[in-house]
DNA sequence: TAATTTTTTTAGATTAGTCTAAATTTTTTA
DNA sequence: TAAAAAATTTAGACTAATCTAAAAAAATTA
């Protein structure tokens, strides 16, 4: 059984590690955990004595085949409470993050495969982001952002690359929700910002900052 | 912000208060919360510290109105999450309780108030047990035992006072479950067990150790 | 490539919550 | 009511997770 500390950092090396081969840095990791170097220094030797990473001095850490599938489960049961939360308790995109960030460290199998049973088995949570297996098996799809797609082509939202509730509540304002149709009209040589049709409805002009952060297929 | 020990000891001091004017002792706490005297001692210090008890050395406990607010409100977390896990995840009423113990922690106001909603403001736990209130408030309802109910008497299962696993699986085998009728027979003079008619279609005995633990109206 | 800067690790503390063993206080018993 | 027993508290230690400051290693720069 690993601490809820543990069970973080598991999680955080794993997404600092999205994209790329090297190892996670200290620093990095300092930063993501709200931590100083030193804490994280300590914690490594401890996550690699219990053979969840792989670690040598100064070199940066990598997720071990356990470590990985630990993170995963966590991701899992994180992903699975924020479906609960906008679906069954009606919380917003951008309020789920927070409590799902508690409800993943719950410790029970039954409760997690419940929950997904009750919840039809869902493949992505609210922000599009997939649902892992119980085994930890995640499939990884590749989206585009939105600040790059050509003009006169037509996408569909289907994620996030940025979970701020500050970000989110934005697209809220804007009306763009996952799963809607954008169509990119145009894209400003002057500040990059596009000019795209939703659903065919209406137009909107959507800044580079967003456009970067919204994920399409 | 209390940590989750805080809030454990806190219930407990509640539960062991129960039925009772003094104060709870040192070495109650320390067997309900499978710690040792000593380590309660320290823990009553901080409590005190806070204004969560009345605390004078070797006297024993109370709780302040303070701390008996929030002792109720981990226990409408903890009996709101077991109705959720009944009612919702269908787990059965011998499993609720572990997993609760865990979720009863989970900080958030809005989220308990959004599953009291969703759950449609339920009353009672799968125990029988009333839900306070989000002001700290239970109604507190007078039960008897059924092995204090005189032979011929028709009487209505309401609660249980023993909540193991084994009782309650104990009672799902007899085929015994919250809101069913039972007529009392006959209470044997040998052994005290009781034979009770229920929902006026089979009978059961039913013994003195279990019938002292079903509460009825 | 040698000096400087940056990153990382080690050293030494701190806090919450726990423990065992010893001391103290209260309660019970004779 | 004094001795014995039981309950409780104190003393001193330990672990997990954190910190600051200092030392060491790696990376960058001149
Ligand atoms: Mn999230
Ligand atoms: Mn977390
Ligand atoms: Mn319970
Ligand atoms: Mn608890």
């Amino acid at each position: 059984m690993y601490s809820f500390t543990e069970e973080n950092y598991l999680k955080t090396i794993f997404y600092l590690s999205i994209g790329t081969q090297e190892g996670v840095s200290t620093n990095a990791l300092a930063d993501s955990t709200n931590t100083r170097a030193a804490s994280v220094s300590d914690m490594l030797k401890r996550l690699a004595e219990k053979g969840l990473i792989n670690y040598q001095k100064y070199r940066g850490v990598t997720l071990t085949e356990e470590g990985e599938r630990l993170a995963l489960l966590v991701i899992r049961k994180h992903r699975l409470w924020e479906v609960f939360l906008a679906e069954k308790l009606q919380f917003g995109w951008d309020e789920v993050h927070v409590i799902a960030e508690e409800l993943e460290h719950i410790r029970s199998e039954r409760l997690i495969e419940k929950l997904d049973a009750f919840l039809g088995y869902p493949k992505f949570d609210p922000h599009g982001d997939p649902i892992p297996n119980a085994a930890g098996e995640m499939p990884r799809f590749i989206y585009r952002k939105l600040s790059e797609i050509v003009e006169g082509t037509t996408v569909i939202m289907t994620g996030v690359s940025e979970h701020s509730p500050a970000f989110l509540q934005h697209l809220d304002k804007a009306g763009l929700t996952l799963g809607c149709q954008l169509k990119v009209n145009e894209i400003s040589d002057f500040d990059k910002s596009v000019s795209v049709l939703i659903d065919n409805v209406r137009t909107l002009f959507v800044s580079h900052e967003v456009a970067k952060n919204l994920l399409v297929k």
